[in-house]
DNA sequence: AACATTCTTGACAATACCGTCAAACATGAC
DNA sequence: GTCATGTTTGACGGTATTGTCAAGAATGTT
């Protein structure tokens, strides 16, 4: 095969993915993606014919990075560990960056993206898989036992707060408000929230 | 004084607030307003200035009139229907029209609107008036009792989960969900989410 | 080395939005 | 009825984005 693609496709998608985390996936325009990248804009349309089509492709590898990252976070038998553990995480992935960047999957959700049903449906495929791993978690038997709602319906539940935490952000941009916030959360959900400190 | 405004105010900041709601605040041009108002571009110029200022008036009316709801709402001693009727109001609001509108709040909060710091700031208020609404009737002595998270961080919770809601609203689109989701809550707040069926 | 294939480049036309402004207009004040 | 005042109108120049395309460039194949 003749006629090779002259950028590294690991990188582009990178720094698309960086620009429309940062500037929301309405906001940024090919000529946008076009300075980001290094890539000229009629390259961009050659290669994946529009913006959702980059943008799909960039959100897919963040999708897979962040589940991976949610599903480290709930290891281990103590339900209040594990929710503020699965908390940070969540957290920290939206309070990175100067200035923070916010959730990528909240701001597209609510920024006019959805207007495309394909978006929509990763954005979904995202929060269901956060939702299974929350699920399963919270349904270890160990587990269970300490909390005051079932696990799938607390699964729902928490995975609905994390998008209100990322609501919050953007509006507050204080991040202990945000900790302050689920840490309350955890305190409803779980039996005996302080029964020591440490252990 | 001569030169008197043609159009009528009310009129013009309904259908402005209509527009902002149903396209968000980023994706709404100035031709739109014109259009959906019937006045000309170089009137609404005029008149205030900017979309900005345009956005800022229609807001105004918007959050006044949500905020009356949410108080209506959290009337009564029973913490588990206060929360439910609560819940109920601003699900019922972003559930609105045909296809829903969403939240227009957490919309604005995550289309990039937010450059402006005077957006951020009504947004703010909005929130903190709801917060401080859920506080009040969460700190009634009869109601503080049945609650397992002392009350200003209960409607800290409270608020930023209605925020959650308003995402996944517009992510799946399922009222049905919403409520699940804000029931799950409420059991995990309220000591005895229930001791009979009625009162 | 020559070729075929695919990518890249720079430019094009089409469309849309913004902010402004001068001229025309309508209205209340006198 | 006349005037002063603020509004409305339509148009202008400037800027930005989109999607396409023909010509040039680069590379794997033979």
């Amino acid at each position: 095969m003749a006629g090779v693609r002259q950028f590294d496709e690991e990188t582009v998608l990178a720094e698309a993915l960086a620009l429309f985390w940062r500037q929301g996936v309405a906001a940024t325009s090919m000529p946008d993606l076009a300075a980001a990248t290094g890539v000229q804009r009629g390259s961009l349309y050659n290669a994946y014919g529009d913006k959702e089509a980059i943008f799909l492709r960039a959100y897919d590898r963040y999708a897979a990075g962040l589940l991976d990252l949610c599903r480290a976070s709930l290891e281990g038998d103590d339900a209040g560990r594990i929710l503020a553990r699965f908390f940070e995480t969540i957290i920290a992935n939206m309070t990175a960056g100067a200035p923070p960047r916010g959730c990528l999957t909240t701001k597209t959700a609510a920024d006019g993206s959805l207007a495309s049903a394909t978006i929509q449906a990763r954005l979904r495929d995202l929060l269901d898989g956060m939702t299974a791993a929350v699920a399963a978690a919270l349904s270890r038997p160990a587990v269970r036992r300490q909390l005051t709602v079932d696990p799938a319906q607390a699964a729902l539940v928490v995975v609905t707060f994390t998008r209100g935490i990322a609501v919050m952000e953007r509006v507050y941009g204080d991040r202990r408000q945000l900790m302050r916030a689920a840490e309350g959360l955890i305190a409803g959900l779980v039996a005996r929230p302080r029964k020591g400190r440490g252990a």
